[in-house]
DNA sequence: ACTCTGACGACTG
DNA sequence: CCAGTCGCCAGAG
């Protein structure tokens, strides 16, 4: 996996703006590298808590995350709505890093 | 080199 | 909307 890879991800995931999310495989696409979405959340996972990962989820607007910690709170704290780890109003709220970046 | 696995995605019925 | 299926690619063992 590249360092660029990496860090392509996290910059695009620092711009994601509060109340609105946005799904793997758009940032993979977003990066350059349209069928590494899996590899995109891997990337999330090493860097833990302190970026915005709650602001990103499957594009069913399911948050699949194993660890769940407080990404309900969060995204709850920014006006997401979030309810059985499925995002409320996800067409409205979703980001797209391809198109509003 | 091979097999499994996974914070995924698009399609189909 | 939900479930099943197949495709995808890099790490780990």
């Amino acid at each position: 996996m590249d360092e660029l890879f990496k860090k392509q991800v996290y910059q695009i995931i620092r711009l994601i703006p509060e109340g609105r999310v946005t799904s793997y495989g758009a940032i993979a696409k977003a990066v350059g590298y349209p069928n590494h979405s899996r590899h995109v959340g891997n990337v999330l996972r090493n860097y833990g808590d302190d970026f915005p990962a709650h602001r990103v989820c499957n594009s069913c607007g399911h948050i699949t995350a194993s660890c769940l910690r407080d990404f309900v709170g969060k995204l709850a704290k920014e006006g997401v709505e979030v309810k059985d780890n499925r995002i409320q109003n996800f067409r409205n709220i979703f980001w797209n890093p391809l198109i509003e970046l």
